[in-house]
DNA sequence: TGTACATCAGTGAACGCGCGTTCACTGATGTAC
DNA sequence: TGTACATCAGTGAACGCGCGTTCACTGATGTAC
């Protein structure tokens, strides 16, 4: 193994996705341009191409460090609130979500741009990420509606998310119901408290 | 007035509409081309620029009929619900939303398509339109929680808007959390349900 | 340790092409007298 | 009704340019003997 070479490239992919993050987050995924990443790096356009197999790959590779944090913000908001009802968990848990999508909305944004866009399967990191969100979930869910079944309980998951998710999608759009977080975080607790009884 | 001219104007603006209209449903509005629009119309690409500013000013053309339908829809499917208890009323308005996305997937996602793009405020037909479907979920809302006042009724009103565009988005696609219609309905009545008492 | 050779990261100019938009021109329709 | 003129919808070839991707080449790093 080159293992002086490999490390170079194994840093500057590591590099590369770095800056398409902040450069991301900054002017949003359609503002990616291969030549401005080259060029915040100090390469050439051509090495970005050994390192990825092309700009998807490179905002795929993204999109999964984005998903893991936010897999890891809600993991960590849930930290010492073992003792509280699931309902408050959940929302502890929404409200991490929400402000995660409110301080990078661009790179959260990015997370569904590039989905919409390849029609086919998800990858399997994709899947991975989300059922472990969803795992996340399955526990305060489980505790409080202990009277559904598995099948149920999988549809109540995914409603729940998808609820907030589209709350917060709204929320965060300036146009259509563009919302001071506050409010936002009222709404979530609105409906989440509601469900919750 | 030179009404021949303007009348072959005119019909050439619906024409374009409505050829661009089954385009976006039937390859998505990534797909949608001036040449093709043109080719199919049976008119030259300049031809378009006669009638509509751009490409875009022609989309949301589109996108305000499509609005529009929607509203309609939502509206239809509460004729004859009158008697009805409130949830069920919601309940019908959302199934009747999810029916019209799951039928012009395309369509719909365009209106969201657009309106990410240019950075800005809504169009005037856009808010109007938005409003008037609020204004169909007000009524139920306000029944279902007399204690709320006015900031709070119009918070729950776009929250739940919000959670059942989140469960119809999230529903609908394919890779993330893409699920059987049925199951997408059993989602909304169960969040509605709950919420509802 | 030294020499010859192989590999492959890295280069960046050039390719290619998709596609919205323009613009000089034509001809039909409408108006003035 | 007829003639001259103006308007403007309609034409489609050509422009322009943005931008991802390629590819022939270079040179550093590593391996074989």
């Amino acid at each position: 193994m080159a293992s002086k070479a490999d490390k170079r490239k194994a840093e500057l992919r590591q590099t590369l996705i770095e800056i398409a993050e902040r450069r991301i987050e900054a002017k949003g995924l359609s503002s990616l341009r291969a030549r401005d990443l080259a060029g915040e790096a100090g390469c050439a356009v051509g090495a970005i191409y050994n390192v990825f197999a092309d700009m998807n790959d490179l905002v795929m590779a993204v999109n999964g460090r984005t998903f893991r944090k936010i897999g890891e913000a809600v993991g960590r908001s849930l930290e010492g609130t073992e003792g509280q009802p699931p309902i408050d968990r959940l929302i502890v848990m929404s409200n991490a979500y929400l402000a995660f999508a409110a301080e990078n909305v661009l790179l959260w944004r990015a997370l569904f741009d590039i989905d919409m866009a390849d029609d086919g399967t998800a990858p399997d990191w994709y899947m991975e990420e989300l059922r472990k969100l969803f795992a996340n979930i399955a526990g305060p869910v489980s505790e409080l509606f202990s009277e559904l079944d598995a099948k149920e309980l999988e549809l109540m998951v995914r409603a729940l998310f998808s609820s907030v998710h589209g709350i917060v999608l709204l929320g965060l759009q300036n146009r259509i119901s563009g919302v001071p977080r506050g409010n936002i975080e009222r709404m979530i607790a609105q409906v989440l408290r509601r469900i919750g009884n």
